[in-house]
DNA sequence: CTTCTATTTGAACATACGTTCAGATACTGT
DNA sequence: ACAGTATCTGAACGTATGTTCAAATAGAAG
C-alpha cells in the first residue's frame, strides 16, 4: 500500500497535532509514542514524519503556538488605565483564557522538563514576557497606592499560582459557573493585594 | 562477579530510593529507566528488583511516605484554638515543609498520572486528607466571623495554589530569607481570606 | 490520458526498555 | 573452619522505541 485515499496534509497536519497533544496531556510527552499518536490519527508512523522532523519539535511547536496565542491573545485587551481594573481584567482573563485549553495549559507547564535546553529557554522566556505583564500592572498599583504589596515579583507568581490552581479542580457544569468561579478568585486576589 | 564488599541492604535500599527520588523529580518517572537508576547508585539494574517488584511500586511507595510524612508532620502540631492563627501555622508549616523537600514534592504532584489508578486513590486520599484540614480551619473562622469567604472549597484549593508557587522560585541563599518569604505568603493568604 | 507531485505504507535499523534468574561472591553466626 | 544466608552480577527474554526510506498509490495540472 501507500497514499492512500482523501489523504490531505491539510486534513493530516491539525489531526497529528491535536492527537499529540491529547496524549501529551494525558499521559505525558516520555510515556507516549510516536506510534500511539499515529494510531489515534490512524496513519502509520512514518507519515508523522511528513509533518514533524522528531518528536521533540512536535512538542515545542505545540507548546510555543499555545505561549504565542496566550500573549497575541492578551495583547488584543485594551489595557485600562487604573491598575485595579487592569487587574480585574487580567485575572477574568487568565481565568477563561487557560480553562479553554485545559491541555495546552497542563502541557506547558508540565513538559518543560521535556524540552531541550534551547527550546526550553525560548518557551521560558515567552512566559516570563506574560508573568511581566502581570508585574507591571501590580507595580503600577503599588505607585498609585491602590495595592499594598511587599514584593511585586512574589506576588506576582502567587497570583498566578493562585490562579493556576483552578485548572485542578474547575469541570463544566459543576457545582460553580464559570462565572462565579471568576468571582470567587477576583474577591481573593483583590483582597490579597490591596491597600 | 556476584556479591560485592560492602554490600548491605541498609546502605543499598536507601540509595537506591534517593536516586529514584531525584532522577524521577529532575527528568520525570516515564523518562527514567531502572539502568539509570542503578547507574547512579553503583550497582546492575538486576539488583534493585531486591527492594522492588517493579518500577511502579517504585514510585508509589515514594509518593506514599511522602504523604504520610506530611500528614503526620501536620498532625504533631498542637492546633490554636483561634482560626486565625491556625491558619497562620498552616502557612507556615505548608511553606518549610515543602521547601526542604522539593524532590518529594515535585513527584507527588507531577507523577500522580504515571500511578495504576488503585495507587493514585491511595495518594489521592492522603492528599484529600491534608485539604481537608485546611478547609476545617477556613470554615471554623468563617463560623466565628474572622473570615469572609464566598466559598471554602475554592478557597482552600486557591490557597494551596498559591502556596505551592513558592516551589517553582525559592532557592535558599536568594533575594529573600526564608522568614520574608513565609511573612510575604502570610500576608497574602491573611487579607485574601479576612473579614 | 499523461505527467508530476503529494502522501502513505511497510519493512527495516539500531538501540533501549522492564524484568527474570541461575550462579557467584561476601557476610554472619556457630 | 564451616554452613547458611544476604546480596549482586551478567546474561538473557521479549517487546518497544524513534527514525529512515524505497516503493506504491492518490490527487492535481495540463
Amino acid at each position: 500500500m501507500a497514499r492512500t485515499q482523501g489523504s490531505h496534509s491539510d486534513i493530516t497536519g491539525p489531526r497529528i497535532r491535536k492527537a499529540a497533544l491529547g496524549l501529551f496531556a494525558r499521559h505525558g510527552y516520555a510515556a507516549v509514542s510516536m506510534r500511539q499518536i499515529a494510531a489515534e490519527v490512524g496513519v502509520q508512523a512514518g507519515a508523522l514524519y511528513n509533518y514533524t522532523p522528531d518528536k521533540q519539535s512536535l512538542l515545542f511547536h505545540l507548546m510555543h503556538e499555545h505561549m504565542q496565542e496566550l500573549l497575541s491573545a492578551y495583547g488584543e485587551l485594551t489595557q485600562p488605565e487604573n491598575a485595579f481594573e487592569a487587574l480585574h481584567q487580567f485575572v477574568r482573563f487568565h481565568i477563561r483564557f487557560h480553562l479553554e485549553r485545559p491541555d495546552e495549559v497542563f502541557i506547558a507547564y508540565m513538559e518543560l522538563r521535556n524540552l531541550t535546553p534551547e527550546n526550553f529557554s525560548e518557551i521560558e522566556a515567552l512566559r516570563r514576557k506574560y508573568e511581566d505583564a502581570l508585574e507591571a500592572i501590580l507595580r503600577k498599583g503599588q505607585g498609585a497606592a491602590l495595592f499594598d504589596i511587599a514584593d511585586t515579583k512574589v506576588a506576582t507568581l502567587a497570583v498566578i499560582a493562585m490562579l493556576n490552581g483552578v485548572m485542578t479542580w474547575y469541570r463544566a457544569g459543576g457545582r460553580l459557573s464559570l462565572d462565579e468561579v471568576e468571582q470567587n478568585y477576583w474577591d481573593m486576589v483583590r483582597r490579597s493585594v490591596s491597600a
